[in-house]
DNA sequence: CTACTCCATGTAAGCGCTTACATGAACGCT
DNA sequence: AGCGTTCATGTAAGCGCTTACATGGAGTAG
């Protein structure tokens, strides 16, 4: 950095003053044309990037955007970042990206991400607690949640898909197409928003057809692969009745097919099995997994879109819902 | 941003010049132990967090690291980004991320990621040009290169995994184990240092055992799933006389996968499969994937942690070659 | 007791930009 | 011709930090 070109050495170059330089960089005032050439002539001349600090001390504003993710590596989250960077850099910001594990401990490190170094941050909730959303709100930074709705009445965005709706309709499937009536129900921490109203849609679909609810087939499968392994290898081995499986995201229902596989099941025919996100790995699986695809990539993009919208107006739609789509595939028994 | 609380507060508020605080801050110099816990106290109390802009232009380090990926979603790069945050904020920078696809039109923007940003970036060829590559390091901007080496004499570190290795271990295995002769090479793109360096593995296989070398059983897969799936179906059509397929990667090796089903063509009993990589996927086939484990997460790590070395000291280790280990599953006639 | 060192702290000069305000040339109007 | 506008450009004051240098009190030695 130190012995870098400045703007001034722009301005001399092209025989104008420091102020016009930055003129014709941001564009924040006409310039004539001549001038205008002269000095987009110099920073190419002379290679001139501005400094990015400098920028921002004088401006007040950073450029960047943060995200704040549990983790990276899993399917999910990469796509989500994906979308995330393209709008991003589409609204000419860069990303800062941090990730918070939630069994770290607390308070050895200070927030890498806040107003210090982001002009506005997208949260993937279970990182932060309540309060620390709450108190980057109040330092006034512009915020958009994922997957999850911020703490009451303070007004932050949140953008996630048709969770609801999404459950229902593959719950539907299962109960009108292969006429399934008994679904065990794979859930989510108890916490976590996707996976309540996975149940609702659950719910919404056996009362559609005028099953009654068994709250026995709601088990805690926590989202996660072995977890629902061995919730499933525990039902069956409690011999609870059922004659399918509804896991709540697609990383629960291969724990099922785990499970499945152990017992020596066949899916579909020994037991159907669908899921909810639609990883890539769901279509790789023995028996192709019918599930519902969210947009998890859009949720990124439009989260992005909506917080460059809420730090330049100051306001942004506050519940989005992306819509989502059934895949039909074989674990449920539709032949492919 | 505006109105927030500045080191001049905090400053006031604990009684000493803002010289203090800023050492205190940084440990930049010695302070009395009650000043520093009144100064201490006062940071807490008004809950000041330096910006980092204002810092960055003082001190002419911006405290990021960059890096520049051609795709992000990837199993395999979302894997490498993961172990190049961990290594990032462990070593107390933040981390910039920039995408930067191979056929996106080049000067359309200008790089995101370079000197006026980034104390350092962390790059993944075949997004950048040599010339860029050349035009940022004559800039002076710290570099380290994932999975393929700088152009020549530049002397930019880079990190990548023991390919070469890797590859006669598994294809040795194909030909000592399974009896394999005919086995057919998935390689990828040409000018793909990984690729290149697991063909001289492949070769080194076959040479130890007397087989000679069959050029005809090189064929172009792009190490990704579609052109190695198009590309063994070819061969398959074609008649080439092949015992066993040595994807050059797992993309590659389940594009075989693929079109051996296709086929019907049964795994192993039919043809054996050898991939490379060990993406999460690669598990989950229905004939699981004997493959090579290359520490992706690990190439992340150290490759941000030699980044931050040679930054601070100005030099680093200019070759690293992480070890690999090759993991027995189904695909190659192994029983599990 | 004086002179010198040492060390914690303060003073103030930037770091490279943006931007409110000042300036003056060119133009139009009466 | 004189005056007010308009508009492109220049001037210079910060933005919130770091850090070289200055300062002065305490400690040490002669």
């Amino acid at each position: 950095m130190p012995g870098s070109i400045t703007i001034a050495d722009v301005a001399r170059k092209a025989g104008v003053s420091t102020a016009t330089v930055s003129r014709v960089i941001n564009q924040t005032a006409p310039v004539i044309d001549e001038t205008e050439q002269r000095v987009r002539a110099a920073i190419a001349e002379l290679g001139y990037t501005p400094q990015a600090a400098a920028r921002s001390l004088a401006s007040r504003h950073t450029n960047n955007l943060g995200i704040l993710l549990p983790e990276i590596s899993a399917d999910f989250f990469s796509m989500l970042l994906r979308g995330v960077e393209q709008a991003t850099y589409d609204a000419g910001y860069d990303l800062l990206i941090a990730t918070q594990r939630e069994d770290q401990p607390k308070r050895d490190r200070p927030q890498p991400l806040g107003k210090h170094n982001t002009d506005g941050l997208l949260v993937f909730i279970g990182n932060l607690g309540h309060d620390q959303i709450e108190q980057l709100h109040r330092s006034g930074l512009p915020m958009v949640m994922l997957y999850e709705s911020a703490p009451e009445g303070l007004g932050i965005p949140m953008v996630t898909v048709e969770n609801r709706q999404g459950a229902q309709d593959v719950v539907e499937h299962l109960i009108s197409v292969h006429g399934k009536r008994r679904i065990l129900y794979l859930s989510g921490p108890e916490e976590n928003e996707d996976s309540s109203q996975r149940e609702q849609g659950y719910r919404d679909a056996l009362k559609a057809h005028g099953i009654p609810f068994d709250p026995g087939l709601v088990v805690f499968g926590d989202f996660n692969e072995e977890t629902s392994q061995q919730a499933v290898l525990d039902a069956l081995d409690r011999r609870l009745d059922f004659d399918s499986i509804f896991g709540g995201s697609d990383e629960a229902a291969i724990g099922a097919v785990w499970a499945l596989n152990q017992r020596g099941i066949p899916i579909p025919s020994g037991m159907a099995v669908v899921g909810f996100d639609d990883l890539r790995v769901s279509r790789y699986l023995s028996s192709p997994l019918t599930t519902v695809r969210a947009p998890i990539e859009q949720v990124g993009s439009e989260a992005a879109r909506l917080l460059v919208q809420l730090i330049q107006t100051g306001e942004a739609e506050l519940v989005t819902r992306l819509p989502v789509t059934m895949i039909l595939r074989s674990s449920c028994g539709c032949t492919m």
